[in-house]
DNA sequence: TTGTAGGCGTTATCAC
DNA sequence: GTGATAACGCCTACAA
């Protein structure tokens, strides 16, 4: 262990500038409750020798430790990636610090590492999604840790929760997919085991098609867990019956993109052959030929709104609601109407 | 703020199993150091309270956080984010929780976060690329905190580092280009300023060429910022003499791929018109079409060293040096000899 | 093996 | 407006 030089204390600061450590607190804590000309030659002195507050200090005595905790399932997906990054952004910008942990989609650590970033003084966490064990909500009710749930919303949920409704979203892309014509639908959904957000989507979708008629045996919905590979795993089984879906619609655009490069593998033309719709508007989305018609969710909008929100029911003891944020389809060419006509933007 | 219930602390277990605060803490970081019948029972007392140690606390009486710090560009970006899930995952084995800090590429804010990432109480710090003011390996040696650099290796540079030679990568495939016969190159760099992985794969490119007497009006070199859109822009422009290049090398895959859509656009073929060639091989460049000839970089491999090496600097005081990562050529259909015979895979 | 007591750096509550 | 001073919860010599 390398024998750490001090760092200089509030109470060097005091000495060097002749004044005593409540002083310099209150410089730095509350500036205009000190006059002007103590308060600069302070501040002088704080920036001379390169004080910073130590936080372990400062976590005891203020009870507070400006770090909140953020809990997603990993950060190697460009939806989480990127919420995630304006998330930080604006609690930096509001003088938080992120502390991040990750399940890597394997919900039964989560309650430890709820424990983990309670234990380290995190003033808030934030979680992705509603759906975990009723014995970690309780655990951060009772230590009274402000908890925000990010990437859905439901309004019948109490829990507070900054994000979009995946169910309505999904039921308006259904609907855009039954008004371009389409009886023999696919579906290749996320798992839905323990995740509300794929349910909710895939929900939406069955609302639809049943309100309108659809028979049941005209929908096919095959669950497999995320990834390219397995996106186009489940297409090719899609596909294999004698009377194949004219659309396919996908839980995620990941999911998409596996289809679409299936496709193309089979000689299928999209979407000539067959349509095939995406969920979230990633970069990926724009990039795939053709591009994917698919719902453009807001990450880094959705990213702030969970700063600022969480930030407020730490700061204010606000536990909102807050405002569902919308969603809206994009329309891209890989939908086309069930005579081939395709209405979305052409390639790219 | 809400009346936050007070948790139990090394006091009340000590109360609790009737001994001292001394001996609590022992259990709990000597273990062996505290006879077992005491030992039953005072861990009993933990486990029926729900007692955690109070990180404040303990960070300041033992001078240690467990916690390590990173400061990325941003984590929206497939190349961090990859690599920086994976260093979070093994600092979580290890028992170390992250913090992460990002300078959305505006480098003057470094310092900054390096001060608050110092006084969180981080037992040691990664950064990206070894480019930055020296100021803050000063600060950082002043204060004797590990530090880590990662994503890039230079031999002929002291600093600790876990990630692989641009450099030499990149002559590599600049190499391979020049063996498929290609004498008019274009070249889409990444900015060189301020970041030395752009740099260093720029020049191992420039040595190739050189060295095998490519005159220097046949090597026409753009550089611009991240982004598919200024890939594009960048190829629109390197094609437009008119003795336009056979082949065009990117500094990065998502430029590349800017450049390969904007060839579709143009209605070039690529690779028959034109070869493109990224570098990093991210998902992106297996997805695009045609797929890209790129240089494999192992990102959660070099996450999950990182994270090792750095603990390891911090328990052990270690200082390296640890061997490079070795990257590697991947051919792909986008790169064709100067027949426009393609030696790679084939799309897909 | 276990207990006592001092100190870590800050904030907050009082007086002055 | 400013200065003492008492917590805050834990670790770790040092003593017993």
């Amino acid at each position: 262990m390398p024998a750490k030089p001090k760092l200089p204390t509030l109470d060097d600061v005091a000495k060097a500038a002749g004044v005593s450590t409540a002083t310099v607190s209150r410089c730095l804590n509350a500036p205009d409750r000190v006059v002007k000309a103590t308060k600069d030659r302070v501040l002088a002195e704080v920036a001379r020798l390169g004080y910073t507050p130590n936080f372990g200090a400062r976590a005891m005595a203020a009870k507070r430790t400006f770090t909140v905790g953020a809990i997603i399932p990993t950060m190697d997906n460009a939806i989480f990636a990127r919420g995630l990054q304006a998330f930080q952004e604006q609690l930096h910008e509001r003088g938080y610090t992120l502390l991040v942990s990750s399940t890597s989609y394997r919900p039964e650590i989560e309650a430890e590492q709820v424990r983990t970033l309670v234990a380290r003084g995190a003033d808030g966490v934030l979680l992705i999604g509603y759906d975990r064990d009723a014995a970690i909500y309780e655990y951060l009710a009772s230590r009274s840790v402000p908890t925000l749930i990010a990437w859905a919303y439901d309004k019948e949920n109490p829990q507070p929760s900054v994000g979009f409704d995946n169910r309505a979203s999904m039921q308006a892309l259904a609907q855009l997919v039954w008004d371009h014509g389409h009886r023999r639908i696919g579906v290749i959904s996320g798992t839905t085991q323990g995740n509300d957000r794929a349910r909710r989507r895939l929900e939406g979708l069955r609302d639809v098609f049943a309100q309108n008629g659809l028979p049941h045996e005209a929908l096919k919905v095959i669950e497999t867990p995320y990834g390219v590979k397995n996106g186009g795993i489940a297409f090719a089984k899609l596909m294999a019956g004698d009377m194949p879906p004219s659309v396919v619609m996908c839980g995620n655009d990941v999911l998409a993109v596996g289809a679409v490069r299936r496709a193309h593998l089979m000689k299928l033309d999209v979407p000539r052959d067959v349509s095939i719709t995406g969920f979230d508007d990633i970069e990926l989305a724009r990039i795939v030929s053709p591009p994917l018609t698919t719902v453009h969710v807001p990450h880094r909008k959705m990213g702030r709104a969970a700063a600022n929100a969480l930030i407020d029911m730490v700061e204010t003891d606000s536990i909102g609601p807050f405002p569902p944020l919308q969603s809206k389809i994009r329309m891209r060419a890989s939908l086309a109407d069930i005579n081939g006509n395709v209405t979305g933007t052409p390639d790219p």
